[in-house]
DNA sequence: TTTGTGACTTTTT
DNA sequence: TAAAAAGCCACAA
């Protein structure tokens, strides 16, 4: 490609499957910069096209979403990803401390799979 | 061309 | 267990 990295992080975000959520790392990892997961962000953050790139579906590594710097909002993301079928954590596993909405990355994660370049 | 910063992640204190 | 610091790579000014 062209640019390289940046266009990989874009064809790896479109790549999410609906109902999927990836992580920054796994982004980068496929993009094929395994510790460039910053990139990943900054390069989201600009978004040049947020028509095609569902930026929604990418969450920290702890299922989390970047509070403030959403595309609308971190609440308005949640709804948006129950409406592609992404599960959320209400409580926690760790002691009902309810911290803030996280996705279901045990069962939402995507693998990757059908990533084609 | 060089410096600084950042939607992250991992390790150590 | 929790919190803090460093490391990492690419892009913008």
């Amino acid at each position: 490609m062209t640019n390289g990295f940046a266009q990989e992080v874009y064809a790896v975000v479109r790549a999410i499957p609906r109902g999927y959520v990836a992580t920054y790392g796994m982004v980068a990892e496929l993009a094929g910069r395994p510790r460039a997961s910053r990139i990943v962000g900054g390069v989201l953050h600009r978004n040049p096209d947020p028509s095609t790139i569902p930026c929604h579906r990418v969450v920290f590594r702890d299922g989390s979403l970047a509070p403030g710097f959403a595309f609308g909002g971190a609440a308005v993301q949640r709804r948006r990803l129950e409406e592609e079928g992404v599960q959320f954590v209400a409580g926690t596993a760790k002691n009902g401390g309810a911290e803030g909405p996280r996705v279901d990355l045990q069962q939402c994660l995507w693998d990757g799979t059908g990533y084609a370049e």
